[in-house]
RNA sequence: GGGGAGGUACCCGAGUGGCCAAAGGGGACAGACUGUAAAUCUGUUGGCGUAGCCUUCGGAGGUUCGAAUCCUCCUCUCCCCA
């Protein structure tokens, strides 16, 4: 029922970064076979930020590989870890959730999740169910376990100190929370991106401590955000969500800083390597829409896949019009002589928040009516349905009129 | 418990009585060039129908013709000593 060892190892190897240890999975592979028995392969998410984007889809992905091989997925929903929430990589104390927002973030989560894992064979714990039953004095023991020196040999925790950035004593819990964790479902093999590093050894340490066989700890990369600098994030607003629209997705993907391709290739799509070397040996533009189409491929089907990447080329390489304009309908009252300040129409159709920022489009000569680009911030405009807007680039509005009596 | 240093716009950070809607950088937005890439150049970046006015510099009071800047109290953070 399962496969060998050396071909689960190609699967379970593809794009990560690190595999502690490997000798350990080995071993646990070769006993799952000869017992029939799948391995234990555990995830935890934060249900801090309710949007899956192709950065933190990447670990997601490589515990459905383990899923296809035949080994038992488990997602560990932090619902308790959240209200610590996670120090890692950030450089203050996040914000603790409360009750309701995890709840709600939770629900969408699954929902997302659907799209890349088998809901139905995974197991879902909620790390709430142990945690909030432990005594204080539980707590204390598990705070035993860990010394601060340790603590702080962490990356993000000593730029945190030298730089003189408040750490808050809860945060050190986190990493001891995540471990116990690994026990309490018993895991063989945990993943996380390598930020996570810490997290998944501290899950080894205690294990052992408790007897158990250490979990293997595998890291998979971090994914760039489209701006081709930080890590991608949602705060940071640079990235790709799973649930984002197809168009949106491809839009994105064709922003990104050429020298991404490749990882992006890697880690955000179902592409083999030798695929990807094809894709890349072409001229960087047509790589990339490749690219865009691998990545909306995996979450959407293949004729929308094509449509976007068509409708695309319409728009920035013909110059013409999408073919769905958003619409956007202006009350008007009747039967006056319809006109209307560009800057008062810019902010009632939704492309500037304030009148300044409308303003500041029109003098920089971002802003067009029917391909007539208009300067002058004090202008007048007759209002007519079916006009056609566009702000900058790529913003369009297809005015309507609905009239007011 | 004692001593010291701080909190400035989306972020970092300068400013220590009027020339301050507040330097500089980052980011973001718009324009040029392009492949919605990178690099580069230009402009904008509190609000207001904008040569003017209104509200901002942790919070509340006060001094002053005038306060981000001086004083008082409060609050949050960092560092050192114990």
């Amino acid at each position: 029922m399962f496969k060998s060892i050396e071909k689960q190892l190609e699967v379970i190897k593809r794009g990560i970064v690190d595999l502690v240890r490997e000798e350990e999975l080995v071993e646990k592979l070769r006993r799952s076979i000869t017992t029939h028995k799948p391995l234990r392969i555990k995830l935890g998410l934060d249900p801090t930020a309710p949007d899956i984007h192709i950065g933190n889809a990447v670990p997601i992905h490589k515990l459905r590989h383990f899923q296809e091989l035949g080994h038992t997925a488990i997602l560990i929903i932090g619902d308790y870890t959240a209200l610590v929430g996670d120090p890692t990589g950030v450089n203050k104390t996040r914000p603790q959730l409360t009750h309701k927002e995890i709840k709600e973030n939770t629900k969408t989560y699954l929902n997302q999740l659907g799209k890349i894992l088998n809901l139905e064979k995974t197991e879902i714990y909620y790390n709430s169910k142990w945690f909030s039953e432990m005594k204080f004095m539980d707590v204390i023991s598990l705070a035993a376990k860990m010394t601060v020196a340790r603590m702080l040999e962490r990356d993000d925790f000593t730029k945190r100190y030298n730089s003189g950035v408040p750490i808050s004593l809860h945060e050190f819990i986190y990493p001891l929370m995540q471990g116990y964790d690994s026990i309490m479902i018993r895991s063989d093999v945990e993943i996380g991106g390598t930020d996570q590093t810490f997290s998944l050894l501290v899950g080894r340490d205690l294990q052992r401590d408790k007897h158990m066989e250490p979990q293997v700890a595998l890291t998979t990369p971090l994914l760039e955000g489209i701006d081709g600098n930080k890590k991608m994030s949602k705060s940071l607003g640079n990235y790709i969500g799973i649930c984002d629209e197809p168009k949106e997705i491809f839009g994105k993907a064709m922003s990104i800083p050429d020298n991404l391709m490749r990882k992006y290739f890697e880690l955000a799509t179902d592409a083999t390597l030798d695929e990807i070397d094809l894709y890349l040996s072409a001229h960087p533009r047509e790589a990339k829409v490749n690219l865009g189409k691998a990545i909306i491929r995996r979450y959407h089907n293949e004729e929308t896949t094509e449509r976007v990447a068509k409708e695309f080329d319409r728009i920035f390489k013909e110059r013409k019009l999408p073919d769905e304009v958003p619409q956007v309908t202006l009350s008007l009252e009747a039967g006056r002589e319809q006109k209307l300040w560009l800057v008062k129409l810019l902010v009632l159709s939704g492309f500037a928040k304030t009148n300044g920022e409308a303003r500041r489009l029109i003098t920089q000569g971002g802003v067009s009516i029917d391909d007539n680009t208009l300067t002058d911030p004090s202008l007048e405009v007759e209002v007519k349905a079916g006009m056609l807007l566009k702000v900058g680039k790529r913003r369009f509005a297809r005015i309507t009129i609905n009239n007011t009596s």
